[in-house]
DNA sequence: GGGGCCAGGTTTTACG
DNA sequence: CGTAAAACCT
């Protein structure tokens, strides 16, 4: 059972005494939703921690002026740390909420955790599990917790409690893990660019209802059309079967129709799914039949579909009441570092296709301002190229030859195929593995001996990519993690596997040569967005220093490319200035604070629109 | 003895 | 309710 007499309801501002004169303290809000910026929405409670297993609790829907106030001076003291769980949604609500801007030092208790170890699922609760004698927290709501709104003070402040106190019994706990080395990644890498994420969460992006709307209206229109049109081709028996029920969306349906019934198409699977090795239903197994014409009007009415559900209605319901949308820009989330949006999930909007513009047209900006968005130019092979010391790699791109077109020439391909070969083979593909994605991809049937031949070829183009990935995984061996250049980890158990000389079962011998691919990935993929993200870090903070806060607002980060917005008058210097925040001081603050010098032309390329369905690419 | 979708994600739907 | 498959992104 877990102690909560020591949880207390502050009553005096003198209650918070001890709280003021704290160095380090921990706070947490309790709110009716997790919307920051549903009007609705309000702040139930704050609760403060110095001491571990105490916990002073503010109840604010009191409205107890001379309380707040008194909050207002602690969380607004830059001499005091705060520490936090899930930066940085306890500023954020109270900046709005109450108008308070959270100053000091703000430190993450799960960023701390997950910097540790990447591999399971961060919430409080896990971690204090994890790392502290404060086992399930969740225990104090005594099962309920849909009803805090009207929740008795005494539950309140048990449950607000009991989250202070463990984000500061997790602060203790996780600073003794740090070593030197992760230490320095989080103070320079983590810490700003979380700082960085914060700040620019409040940078909306504005949403032009009329355009989704209507491209919506078009699009159901199409739907229904094409749903119509590929029902008509299935014949009465099959339709009779499956009435109670009958969409095209239900694998039973199609596979009955497509592969199995006598009055069906009787058509030759070719392609099996992965688990249960059914006949493939996705798309490119159907197009090996492209010509059928139910199956030309059923991918359409897929692509309509998809669209509409995770994208259009989704995106409505993103949207806040001065018509903006806020996107969650998470930096602890995936095991390489890379970033996450979410609400609404913008990395997975469709970019080509004949429907992509129907989405993107309608994220447009507002009148007297522009879109831009730069992209670092082939980011993870020239990082791979540099890390491995590949001589072929160093040499093109200090002649300016571009990647692609070099593996092309080299393999006697397009610069298209070698596209494909170059991001397989770096990451140490198989040539059975290519010679599957070569069938998968362009359709073209290798023999085992071609695959291999194009395999060695590749490898002898670049000849310090081999040694480099075995480098990679003697190290992931002797360490149980791989380490990207500024010292983030990626654990990888299984890459020990069968190394005491047993012999490995198929499943086994799978999860290792998986790490192994793993290994060599990750210090790459991590690096690249890393330096993403240090730019965009350094790119804020011009902004601020040159007094340009209220003409560029940064939006957010796909893997390699920045999003910002702009006032037409500032979209050139903003492309300038991000430029060199990309290019040299990126490297510049890698070099000051990590000590490594980038051994390759950063580049990065700028692209300006209205929407975000229309970019065009500028020379700066 | 050889095995093998390059890696990292989100969201939706159907199904047992 | 968890898993698999599908479709979208870098």
């Amino acid at each position: 059972m877990i102690d909560t007499s020591k949880y207390i309801k502050v009553i005096n501002p003198s209650d918070l005494d001890d709280i003021i004169n704290s160095k380090v303290i921990s706070f947490d809000i309790e709110s009716c939703n997790a919307d920051i910026y549903d009007k609705s929405n309000r702040i139930l409670s704050i609760s403060f921690s110095c001491i571990e297993g105490e916990s002073k609790v503010v109840i604010i829907r009191d409205n107890n002026i001379e309380l707040l106030s008194k909050v207002k001076n602690i969380l607004e003291n830059v001499a005091t740390t705060k520490v936090v769980a899930a930066r940085p949604f306890d500023e954020s609500i109270v900046k709005e909420k109450l108008g308070i801007e959270v100053k000091g030092n703000i430190i993450d208790v799960l960023t701390m955790a997950h910097v540790i170890d990447e591999n399971y699922t961060i919430n409080l609760e896990n971690v204090a599990n994890k790392y502290t004698s404060l086992k399930n927290i969740k225990e104090v709501a005594e099962g309920k917790r849909d009803s805090l709104k009207d929740a008795e003070d005494g539950l309140l402040v048990r449950y607000n409690g009991v989250d202070s106190d463990a984000t500061l019994r997790c602060f203790n706990a996780l600073k003794n893990r740090y070593d030197k080395r992760l230490k320095r990644y989080y103070q320079y890498f983590v810490q700003p660019v979380q700082n960085m994420l914060s700040e620019i969460s409040t940078n909306g992006c504005y949403i032009n209802k009329e355009v989704l709307k209507s491209n919506e209206l078009e699009l159901l229109i199409l739907q229904d059309k094409y749903e119509k049109e590929t029902l008509s081709f299935i014949p009465e028996e099959i339709k009779e079967k499956y009435k109670s029920n009958l969409k095209l969306t239900r694998s039973i349906i199609l596979s009955e129709y497509l592969f199995i019934h006598e009055k069906g198409l009787k058509l030759k699977p070719q392609m099996f799914t992965g688990k249960t090795k059914k006949p493939s239903l996705d798309e490119k197994h159907l197009k090996c039949f492209s010509k059928v014409p139910f199956i030309k009007s059923l991918l359409k009415y897929r692509k309509v579909g998809k669209l509409l559900k995770p994208y259009i209605f989704r995106l409505w319901e993103s949207i806040k009441k001065d018509g903006c949308i806020y996107p969650n820009i998470l930096l602890i989330c995936t095991v390489t570092g890379r970033t996450v949006i979410l609400n609404p999930s913008i990395q997975t909007y469709p970019k080509r296709g004949e429907f992509a513009k129907y989405i993107r047209q309608a994220i447009e900006t507002t009148e007297g301002w522009l879109f831009g968005t730069r992209d670092l130019a082939q980011s993870e092979l020239r990082i791979m190229g540099w890390l491995a010391n590949d001589p072929t790699i160093l040499k093109a791109l200090k002649d300016k030859i571009d990647l692609h077109i070099k593996t092309a020439e080299s393999l006697g391909i397009t610069r298209q195929e070698a596209k494909a070969i170059n991001f397989g083979f770096i990451y140490a593909q198989s040539a059975k593995g290519f010679k599957i994605y070569a069938k998968n991809e362009y359709d073209i049937d290798f023999s085992m001996e071609e695959s291999e031949n194009y395999r060695d070829t590749f490898f002898n183009t670049y000849p310090r990519l081999l040694p480099y990935h075995s480098k990679l995984i003697s190290e992931t061996r002797k360490n149980g993690y791989s380490e990207s250049p500024l010292g983030r980890r990626r654990h990888l158990p299984d890459i020990k596997l069968g190394l005491d000389g047993r012999r490995l079962g198929k499943e086994e011998f799978m999860k290792r040569i998986s790490a192994e691919r793993q290994a060599i990935n990750s210090p790459i993929q991590s690096f690249s967005s890393d330096l993403g993200l240090i730019a965009m870090m350094l790119f804020n903070k011009e902004i601020k220093e040159r007094g340009l806060s209220e003409h560029i607002k940064i939006l957010w980060f796909i893997h390699d490319d920045i999003m910002f917005r702009a006032k037409k008058e500032y979209i050139i210097e903003a492309h300038e200035i991000l430029r060199d925040c990309l290019s040299t001081k990126a490297p510049e603050y890698i070099k000051k604070y990590f000590d490594i010098t980038v051994g390759y032309p950063i580049e990065s390329e700028g692209k300006v629109g209205k929407n975000w369905s229309e970019m065009k690419s500028i020379s700066i």
